[in-house]
DNA sequence: CGATCGGTTGAAACCAATCAACCTTTGTGG
DNA sequence: CCACAAAGGTTGATTGGTTTCAACCGATCG
């Protein structure tokens, strides 16, 4: 039963992978054989969290990089009095941890969610592969660099005047990520609490609760706890930027 | 003449690179000499912007990644709609461009404040001398992972409830970036104007112009148009936190 | 089952946005 | 060189959306 059961493992594998952020570090690349087996070969065993588990905190040094195989988490950074900041929050496929090669240490925290699965990719035996690959380096280049154009999108959620504008936008991106991972991108079930979605937006889970009323009320959404069906994606939309021009958004 | 010119230029050159973004490439690195030589050789001809002149647009094709050699430039995505959000402000000795990695397609805009120099670093040439100093790709990655975590610091900046802490903490932290470059960290002298800050932190020009009359009544500033002056770094840096306990930041 | 946590809703206070007026600086052209 | 226009900035009055404070509900968990 062996080789079937390898067979197995990789078919699941590949299967797994096609939806995730490492994906493009091999096919786009034109890597294949050899070299896609030596990249597998960097892939540690899979670490499983509980939720509410970290995967780093601030000042762990920083050892790899790391895939969200399933569930999800939240990064955030904390100062001195323990005030929160989320900075993202990670779904499967997503890759976490650049925060760390500036310094060797992280200067963020990762926590799961939810009951997460979690692929590591070890940091030093990365660099010796992309020595060894160069395609990938680039590839490397440009996941982290879509790791900054996310950043982009989430000042520019925060930067709305409008707390509505806000949680459409953020509803809008997760059913566009949900699609991406070719689930269904008008039925969200939020891994995250109210809490984690206002301070992610810069609000207070008062309002964020009162806005998910209010769009119910609109038949934009239909909400049931942390199940979030969206009636009309239209309208949401729609919601995500303010009818009157605002001049504080406007280029002059 | 010609030699004494040219050892003088060197003698600029390495002057005032040694607050540059770009000094972390080679000297960490352990690169001198000749492989120093190959890297200075990848710096393009300099260009001079005058003030509102764009650096490079949405949907330009990658070329380059640029340091800001004098003056200063900011980056801001637009909507259809036309409006704008400010990413991020770029003084001497900073990097950009990386946005355009993950597509070879810029996806912010980036326009000059001030009368700046610029250093362009064409990104083929980069690459093909990364690959011959592979200590230059991990540093490389670094100045990235910087970035990444500058966005961040304006992403706490943002989160915070009161307008008066998000300006408290601008200013404190163009203070840090003034100091960094050898300049007085205590007499600002702003390239942007209050529309670019206020977009900036999600505020509107009122509101900012208000909170610098504000913090001027309370001796923290004296501004005298583009010109602040911190009085009270004590005060500011205060200024920069709420004394009460906020429930939104304070961590469950 | 009680306690705790997460979430919702209401009432009130407050802060920032909005609308408006005015001032200063800058730049342009007659 | 002056006049005027345009842009940038400040200040006031008002509105309104979000925060704050509070109570309550439901789910989860030990």
């Amino acid at each position: 039963m062996e080789p079937a059961a390898t067979v197995l493992d990789l078919n699941q594998l590949r299967r797994s992978c096609s939806s995730c952020a490492l994906y493009e570090l091999c096919l786009p690349a034109g890597i294949g054989g050899d070299d896609l087996d030596r990249l597998d070969a960097t892939v540690k065993d899979k670490r499983t969290l509980e939720r509410g588990a970290m995967l780093y905190r601030e000042n762990d040094t920083f050892e790899a990089l790391y895939v969200v195989r399933s569930g999800a988490l939240k990064t955030f950074v904390q100062n001195e009095a323990g005030d929160m900041q989320i900075l993202a929050f990670h779904l499967p496929g997503e890759i976490l941890g650049f925060d760390a090669l500036a310094t060797n240490l992280h200067v963020s925290q990762a926590e799961a969610l939810e009951r997460s699965s979690i692929c590591e990719l070890p940091y030093a035996k990365l660099q010796q592969v992309t020595s060894e690959v160069p395609a990938l380096h680039r590839q490397l280049m440009r996941v982290i660099s879509r790791e900054v154009v996310e950043e982009h999108r989430h000042l520019v959620m925060m930067g709305k005047q409008q707390a509505q504008e806000q949680l459409a936008s953020f509803l809008h991106g997760l059913a566009d990520r949900y699609q991406r991972l070719h689930r269904d991108g008008t039925a969200l079930n939020l891994p995250m609490s109210r809490y984690d979605i206002a301070n992610y937006l810069g609000l207070v889970v008062e309002t964020v609760s009162r806005l998910f009323s209010r769009m119910e009320e609109m038949g934009v959404l239909e909400v049931n706890r942390k199940s979030v069906r969206i009636l009309r994606p239209d309208l949401l939309a729609a919601l995500c930027r303010t009818d009157t021009v605002s001049r504080r958004n406007d280029v002059g």
